[in-house]
DNA sequence: AGAGCTATGACGAATATGCATAATATTGCG
DNA sequence: CGCAATATTATGCATATTCGTCATAGCTCT
C-alpha cells in the first residue's frame, strides 16, 4: 500500500472512472487501473465491481475510502506543518477542546466567559463532536483536551480523568402522564413513541436487550445521535427519550422533566488528553474551567 | 514522501540510530540512512543534525515525527478496517437525514412534528454534522438526504436542489454598540473580539483576505466550527461573529441582533442526495417537510 | 586497536509508468 | 434498426525510476 494508491481510491470514488481520475491526477488511465488493482491485491479486498465496462464501488470501498481520506488528510497536515516550519511562521497559542455537541448552547459559553478574560492572549478552538470523534481528535493530537462519556476501553494513547457521573433517566414532556411517576421502567414505555440515541453502540445495545428481556417492543420513532436533539424532540412532543442525567441536567430550560429509569444504569464522564503529553498552562487552565463548569451544571438540582 | 520514510522517522526518533532502526525494521543501515535523506530532501527540512557520527533530532523532527505518527496511525486503522471487512459481519423503513449541527434545537423538531404523524411506520434517523460530513454521508449512501450550504463544486455523485439563500451578517449582542448600526463593515470590527468559524475553509479564507486588504487585524478570541456555538458565544458576550443570515434567523430567540456585513457576500443552501438514486416516498415527503420548514424559518423576518 | 556510528559508490532487483491495443459497452446519426 | 463513433477497463511490452544491499570510507569513543 502506498500513498498514490490511496489518492487513486479517493479520486475514483469521487469521479467514478479511471479515465477521469487519470486526468485529474495527471497520470495515464492504465496507471490508475493498475494502482487500483495493486491496492485491491494489497488489501485482499474487491473495491470496485467491474460491470459493463464500468467501475461500481463496493460497500467496502466506501468504508475504506473514508479511511484513505483520513490518511491523506494526515499527510496534508504534515506537509502543511513542514511548510510552516520552512517559512518560520508562528502565531498566538491556540488551545483546542472537543466537547459533545450537546454542550454548545449554554455550557461552553459559560465555561469560556471567565477563561477568555483570564487568558487574553490565548485563542480557543472548540469542536463539538461525538465521543468517537473526540477520542480520535485527541489521539491524533488535533485537540489538546476532550470531554466525553467514558465507554468501555480506551487505548493506552489516551489519559482519562473521571470528573462527572450520571444515571439513566427517562426524559418526558412536563405535561406527559409519565411525568407523574417517581421512576419509569420499561413496561411504562410499552406503546410509547421513543426517541433513541446511540444506535449500535454498546450502551444502546444494552438498552435494546433490556427491552427484549422485558418482552416490550420498542416503538422507536426517531433515531438520533445527540442528547441535545433527543431532548429537543421530547420538548416538542415527539416522544420520550432515555439518556444520562448528566445531559438531562443541561436541558432544564426545556419544558421536560426527567425521572430515574429502571433498570438502573450509571455513566461516567471524563476529561481526556493524549497520554504522556503535558498540557500547556493555558490548556491546564481550560481543563480547570471545564471541571468547574461541570460542577456548576450538575449541582443546581 | 512515502510510508516507509515515515516509519523510518518514527523509528529513528525512538531508537536514536540508523543501525538500531535498521535492525528493528529489518532493513540495512544504509537503506535507513538513505530514506532519512530522501525524507529530508522531500520536505526540504533538516530533521537530524549529524554530530560526531551521531544523529541528533532537530525540533522540526519532533514536530513532524508527531505528524508522521498520525499518518501511520491512520494507515493502521485503515488496515484494521480492511481486516474486519475480509472477516465479514431488515426492519422498518428508516429515512436518514443529515442536517447542520446548528439546526437541532427548534428547526429539526418543528420539521418532524407533522411528518411523524403522517408517516407512523417510518423511523427517522437524524445526523447533525458538518457540510463535509453530510456530503460524504450522502455519497456513501449512509443517509438519504442532506441539507447543507453549497460550497464550490460537488462531484457528479451528488444531486443538489437549491432551496434557500442568505447573506453574510454580523451577529452582535443586542446591547452592543454595533447593534445601533444599519450595517457593519470591517473597520467597525477593529479591536473587537471575534468568534469565527470555518477556519481554513474557502469562505473563511475569503473573509480573512478581506480583513487583510482592509488593513484590519482580526482579534480572534474563539475559533469554532458551528454557527450555533458561535451565536451562543455572542449571546454570552464573548464577542461578535460573522455568519449567514440563514443561520442567524434560526437564533432569533437569543439576545442578539444581526446586521448586514460589508463586504457583501451571499450563500446558497441546498438539499442533497445521491445522484441517480430515487428517493422513497417517505424520503421525498421528508424532503418536502424540510423545504416547508425552511420557508417558515426564513419568512418570519 | 577495536567497536560503533553515518554516509556513499556501485550494482542489481523490483517497481512504477506510459504507449499501444484488445474487448466490451454506450451513444448518436442516418 | 444498424452501424460508426466514442468511451470504458484491462493488459502486453518496454523503459525509466526507485529501492535496497554489499562493501567501504571516514569519524568518534573507549
Amino acid at each position: 500500500m502506498n500513498i498514490k494508491q490511496l489518492e487513486v481510491l479517493r479520486t475514483l470514488l469521487a469521479t467514478g472512472s479511471t479515465v477521469a481520475s487519470a486526468k485529474a491526477m495527471g497520470l495515464s488511465q492504465s496507471g490508475v487501473s493498475r494502482m487500483l488493482q495493486q491496492l485491491e491485491s494489497d488489501l485482499s479486498i474487491t473495491l470496485f465491481v467491474r460491470d459493463k465496462g464500468r467501475l461500481i464501488p463496493t460497500p467496502e470501498a466506501t468504508v475504506l475510502g473514508r479511511d484513505a481520506q483520513n490518511v491523506l488528510l494526515a499527510i496534508e497536515r504534515m506537509s502543511g506543518h513542514a511548510e510552516d516550519l520552512r517559512n518560520g511562521a508562528a502565531g498566538p497559542e491556540i488551545v483546542r477542546i472537543g466537547l459533545p455537541s450537546s454542550m454548545w448552547e449554554n455550557f461552553a459559553p459559560a465555561m469560556l466567559i471567565d477563561y477568555v478574560r483570564d487568558f487574553p492572549g490565548v485563542r480557543i478552538e472548540t469542536f463539538f463532536e461525538t465521543t468517537t470523534a473526540i477520542t480520535k481528535l485527541v489521539e491524533e493530537r488535533v485537540i489538546d483536551l476532550g470531554f466525553l462519556r467514558i465507554e468501555g476501553e480506551t487505548g493506552p494513547s489516551i489519559a482519562i480523568d473521571t470528573v462527572a457521573s450520571g444515571e439513566s433517566v427517562c426524559v418526558v414532556p412536563e405535561n406527559h402522564p409519565l411525568a407523574e411517576l417517581p421512576e419509569i421502567n420499561i413496561t411504562h414505555l410499552r406503546n410509547v413513541p421513543l426517541i433513541l440515541i446511540g444506535r449500535q453502540r454498546p450502551n444502546r445495545m444494552a438498552l435494546d436487550q433490556a427491552f427484549k428481556r422485558a418482552g416490550v417492543k420498542q416503538m422507536v420513532k426517531i433515531e438520533t445521535h445527540t442528547n441535545s436533539s433527543a431532548c429537543s424532540y421530547v420538548a416538542h412532543g415527539l416522544g420520550v427519550t432515555i439518556i444520562s442525567s448528566f445531559y438531562a441536567n443541561l436541558y432544564r430550560h426545556l419544558p421536560v422533566v426527567h425521572r430515574p429509569f429502571v433498570p438502573r444504569a450509571t455513566q461516567e464522564f471524563g476529561l481526556v488528553r493524549a497520554a504522556g503529553v503535558p498540557l500547556s498552562i493555558a490548556a491546564q487552565a481550560l481543563s480547570g474551567a471545564l471541571k468547574k463548569q461541570i460542577q456548576l451544571s450538575q449541582r443546581e438540582q
